[in-house]
DNA sequence: GCGCAACTTTGATCAGGATCAAACAAGAAA
DNA sequence: TTTCTTGTTTGATCCTGATCAAAGTTGCGC
């Protein structure tokens, strides 16, 4: 996580790419960007913006790791996204946050305020365009997470998190997958229960069966080593074969 | 879901709708749209598309009623989306279909094919921009769907979703939703199921004991009535106050 | 009408995961 | 070092919803 590229021009993982937004942009709508654009930083555990705020900046992540979540008044808690460096945060033409966002880690977003951001999709429809196809990613993965929340076991859900989880590593290194991979666990216990509509302890006694299967190994409580991916991905009860989940 | 307009210039419910899409259309520009659009029916029980089929078209469910989801090799199936009518099917800039959609009842989509329609957003963004802010809405009901599989007991999962079903019947006929309305399930116990997560034993079960407490009333298996609508919300376990569900 | 198929309800039993509870591990502060 | 805190593991028990099974309902074709 400390391979990210601070040019200000283009910070590396940022979704709102300059030059993938600008093919075709003129070269002063590229100044225009980098005046509407800043960094904000926030510490492990500190919120970034509760359901119904108002939201008045859009962002992408550029380091560390926030999760995206909906609580009820009795407390029980859903996790409806995992937010990683170059996902996108916000809601062009939205007032209000859906959703409340945390930082689970030390957390770089790269924020555009929201007006002039409208503002420049509307001359460049280039972004909106690429918008529109980062959404419908997300959407796919929000669906497909429907799948593991809806009918799958609690052994199925830790090992899909799990291989989701190896292949964010992975790309986020710009390393294959591939078996001996090892990665640090970014969620507590209790944040992958919330993910996975589970309790902390049905977590915590999954990883000990998996580990005692021989399908992962573990260095302390967080670093996750998979000997065997094709074996991690059979307990996944497949199906979402190379799927990404945001 | 007789009241719908086959006027060829705006079919009533079609999210590309003209009159929204050309506030600031040329005259052409809706001879164009005319031009590459065409109706599809299915009957109840067909498929529209299999999930990973190229689909060479996008489309709105002008009036029936479709389902989105997924089945594991096992059989396990998790309903993703359920189509009513103005929701969009399709994905511009995407060949495959990432889920399958299947027509529950006879079912009438307005088509348009992809290349054309995509040649089309590009000169006219407008159509972009409303497509995102569609992609946006469902991707919040995706995921407020996720509390709902992730986190409510089978009684809060069949109160909600007769109460979206009850909201989306309400907004279909233009009626605010009141005490007293009363609306057809468009769907088996089975595909109530699929939807939430649970077995079709379990939701039948589910429906008599809102019934026995008074909750709510059945005239036949599939007419439902709403004596109180806050109770049946109360049930819910709330939180998800006014949110439609797609 | 009858018979059949599809859907639904209800019952009995089982099991996966939740809940309650306690102990353990590791780091931080004193 | 000791103590405190936070996160994790493990154990015992309970309960919700799944599973297996059978009977009831409705509509349709003959």
């Amino acid at each position: 996580m400390n391979d990210i590229s601070f040019n200000p021009r283009d910070c590396g993982t940022c979704p709102i790419r300059h030059r993938a937004v600008c093919s075709r942009c003129e070269p002063d709508e590229l100044e225009q960007l980098d005046a509407i654009k800043y960094y904000r930083t926030f510490e492990a555990g500190q919120p970034v913006i509760w359901s119904g705020d108002p939201m008045e900046f859009v962002s992408s992540v550029v380091s560390g790791i926030a999760t995206l979540s909906q609580t009820m008044e009795d407390g029980r808690t859903q996790m409806v996204g995992l937010l990683l460096p170059s996902d996108f945060i916000g809601r062009p033409g939205r007032d209000a946050a859906p959703f409340d966002v945390v930082a689970v880690t030390d957390l770089t977003l790269c924020c555009f305020r929201k007006k002039p951001f409208e503002d420049m999709m509307e001359k460049t429809p280039a972004i909106g365009t690429r918008l529109l196809q980062m959404t419908l990613d997300e959407l796919d993965s929000a669906r497909e997470w429907m799948l593991v929340l809806g009918r799958k076991t609690a052994r199925e859900k830790i090992a899909s998190l799990l291989t989701i989880l190896g292949r964010r590593d992975a790309s986020l290194h710009k390393r294959p997958p591939r078996d001996g991979m090892s990665f640090e666990l970014p969620l507590t216990r209790e944040s992958m229960a919330d993910y996975l509509g589970l309790t902390l302890e049905t977590v915590s006694r999954q990883i000990s069966a998996l580990k005692k299967a021989g399908v992962i190994e573990l260095q302390g409580k967080r670093r996750v080593i998979i000997p065997d991916l094709e074996a991690l991905i059979a307990e996944t009860g497949s199906d979402m074969d190379g799927a990404p989940i945001t």
